[in-house]
Formats: structure tokens, C-alpha cells, sequence
DNA sequence: TCGTCCTTTGGACCTAGGTACACCTCCAGC
DNA sequence: GCTGGAGGTGTACCTAGGTCCAAAGGACGA
């Protein structure tokens, strides 16, 4: 019997995965959180075997929580609806033991979640090719803490000015930030950060 | 017994949708549907009660499908992540019974169903703030095509220029459309419009 | 203690984004 | 036939966004 702890925000989904689960002969959801920084200590108490982990989720992102988890024995399976090189990439370096998208028909998922439990790394085709081809020069490039704070900002649609006020900065320092996060997100504006900052969780909304 | 209709583009959460919902000894979920297109095929073939409709969805967005299920007798619910007033206001005045939050426990969800096949209008709280508030001057200010192109491509990253090459049309008059785009939605920028457009489902990602 | 990274700020500079206004064509509806 | 709206183009102009370079203080580990 697999033991499977579901970590998505939305109760919906959570449900609907539980219920579905539950059908199958050798699977067993032990457990349900709905943010990254429950679902280590979630993970601790219940010893889930695999975890289904949505990227996306406000709070702690996705990619905070498979670092949370580095200690546990559990398989990661990263479920998440997005196909953003930015997303995939730290998830997959950050331990997760496979990556499904979100619009997985239910029983390949259930099939998903047997393959991790096996051992295997299981990979789509597609982010497989991510791996494969950008897998040397560009480096993961992770966001300072402050870094973050910013764009946590400009994925609200706030203006460099805004941010400054919000967080007490200059105008100047804020630029400096963004551009920089454009530099490690690998994007060329304000606008594409703010979109892969909502794809990868980082903001609510 | 309710007759429902689940329309989401995710597989995942139409079988948990239904796996939970046939749980309930009043409720049946008698079809689900992928996208905005093919659920108003599906509404006028399966006759369902109560339809659970996604706002957030890739091709045909949430708002064209209400417009396309007016003549059918079923009452919608609209089911989606986000608070935006922008998404809320033109469901509702295209038709929608009702408006929850994807967070809602399903328990809740179950209980909207059936409040809205008793003939009920179902707002969250906020949602009938926003109503009630902005109700008179400001309009619902809808976008012609030609914008949606334009803003699905804003929504993807894209600059003028980009945006220019990609509809074979000059920068300027591009520059034209996002400005007017701004007007329409009440937003300051193109970060803004980007993240509205991913609230509101005009885009996949 | 030294070196490194993070954070902050500044100046100079260039470009993309956005506004305001005007003019054109095409097409549906009266 | 006229009218109005939508789409397209343009000019001029201003502002926000972003880059490059430089500098200084603080935290932290070798």
C-alpha cells in the first residue's frame, strides 16, 4: 500500500485527489496540507511515502518546500500546471522525484505515482528536454531574499516607485534589484518576471 | 437528484470534482467538459441542472461560454481562484447564478449547488460588495478582439515590437491597443493587464 | 583578519512603454 | 446614403523601466 500526503491550497483539489486515490487497490492518502511549510511538518508525523506536491501555492513556495522535505524519506512528485523552464528546473535540482503536469488524466497520475514509488525519476518528455539541453551554462541563479521581497511586489503589478514606498527603499535600490532578477529569472521585463513569479507560486494571485 | 455539468480544463480536478460530488446522494455529475467551446455542446446534449463552470481556462474563456450557455435552462455556477472584480462583475452580469472560490471545502461547494438549483443568485461576501460598490458609473468596459490578441500576447511576455511582428501590425498601432486595453480593464500598465489576463483565464499559462 | 556576498544608494544614460490627438478605411445598421 | 464603431496608422511627447558603473557598510565563514 503506497502512503500518499496531498499538498495543494485548493480544498477542491485536494478532495477530488483524496477520493480518486482512495479507489485504487494499492494507494492510500494518509494526508492532506495546503502549504509548503505545513506539509513538512505534515510529512514528518505521517511518513507518506510519496508526496504530490503543487507548485503553485501562496506563502511558501513549492521549491521552499522540497527543500523543507531534503531529510524526509518521502518520493516528491511535483504536480503543477506549468511548463516554465523557471519552474521546472530548481524543482527537479531541488530533489523532486518526478514531474507531472496538472492536466495529467487521473489514472496516468495514479500510474505516476506507482513509477516514483518504484524508484524511478519520472520526468515529461518535455521538461526531460529542459534538462537535457540547458543543463550546463546558465545555472539555477537563485533569488536573494531581498530579491524575493521585490518581486513579490512587481508580481502584484506594482511600479518600481510603489515598491520603493512599500518596502522603504530608494527607487534606485529597487531597480537594482529587478534588474537583477531579470538577469537570474533569464527574462527580459518586469512583466515576463511577474508571470513566472505567478506560475512558480510566489505570489497568491 | 441534480443534474451537474463539470467544465474545467484540468482532469484532475473534474474527476475529483466528480468523484466527490456523485458521493452526495442528491447530486450526479452527468457530463464534464474541457473547455468553454465544447461545454455548450455538452450543456444542450446532457440537460444538466446546475453547470460548474471554471472562469480560468485556455481558448474560450469562462465569460464567451456563459454568453454561449444564455439560452440553455441550466443554472451556472461559476467556480474560480480569484477575487478580481474585472472577472467577477462581466460572470455575473453575463448570466452566472453563482460565484464561489476555488478554496471553498467541498462540503460548501455541494451546498452551492444545491442553493443554486433552488433558484438562489449565490455571491461570496466580497463579491457582493464588489457589486453592490461599483455598480453604476464605472461599466463593465469590454474588450473587442482585436484587444484580446493583443492582450493574450501581452500576457505572454511579449513586447510592442513582439507583439507587432507576431499580428503583423506596426508598433504604433499596437502601442494604440495596450493603451486603450489599460483603459478598459482600469489598470496602470502591462504588468497589471498581464496578471489580470492569467486571473481571468484569457491565457493557458 | 580577509574575502565574499548581500544590501543599499547614486549618477548617467538609453529604450520601451504609454498618452493624446488626428486621420484613414471598412462595415453594419438605420 | 449617412452614421458610428472598430481597426489601423501616424506624430509628438513624457515617463517609467532597465543597464552600466561605482561605492560603502554589514554579515558571515575560511
Amino acid at each position: 500500500m503506497i502512503r500518499v500526503l496531498v499538498v495543494d491550497d485548493h480544498p477542491v483539489v485536494r478532495q477530488g485527489l483524496r477520493t480518486f486515490l482512495d479507489l485504487q487497490d494499492d494507494i492510500t492518502v494518509v494526508g492532506e496540507s495546503a502549504d509548503g511549510a505545513s506539509c513538512v511538518d505534515d510529512a514528518d508525523r505521517l511518513r507518506p511515502d510519496v508526496i504530490l506536491l503543487d507548485l503553485r501555492m501562496p506563502g511558501a513556495d513549492g521549491v521552499t518546500a522540497l527543500r523543507g522535505l531534503r531529510d524526509n524519506p518521502a518520493r516528491v512528485l511535483v504536480v503543477t500546471s506549468y511548463t516554465e523552464p523557471g519552474a521546472v528546473l530548481p524543482a527537479v535540482r531541488a530533489g523532486a522525484a518526478g514531474y507531472v503536469y496538472k492536466d495529467v488524466d487521473p489514472p496516468a497520475l495514479a500510474a505516476a505515482i506507482r513509477s516514483v514509488h518504484a524508484g524511478h525519476v519520472l520526468l515529461h518528455p518535455d521538461v526531460a528536454r529542459l534538462l537535457t539541453e540547458g543543463d550546463t551554462h546558465p545555472g539555477p541563479a537563485e533569488l536573494t531574499a531581498r530579491e524575493r521581497d521585490v518581486l513579490a511586489e512587481v508580481a502584484r503589478g506594482r511600479s518600481n516607485r510603489e515598491i520603493a514606498r512599500a518596502l522603504s527603499l530608494s527607487e534606485k535600490t529597487v531597480k537594482t534589484h529587478v534588474s537583477s532578477i531579470l538577469g537570474k529569472l533569464g527574462v527580459q521585463d518586469r512583466t515576463q518576471a511577474a508571470l513566472h513569479a505567478v506560475r512558480t507560486g510566489l505570489v497568491d494571485s
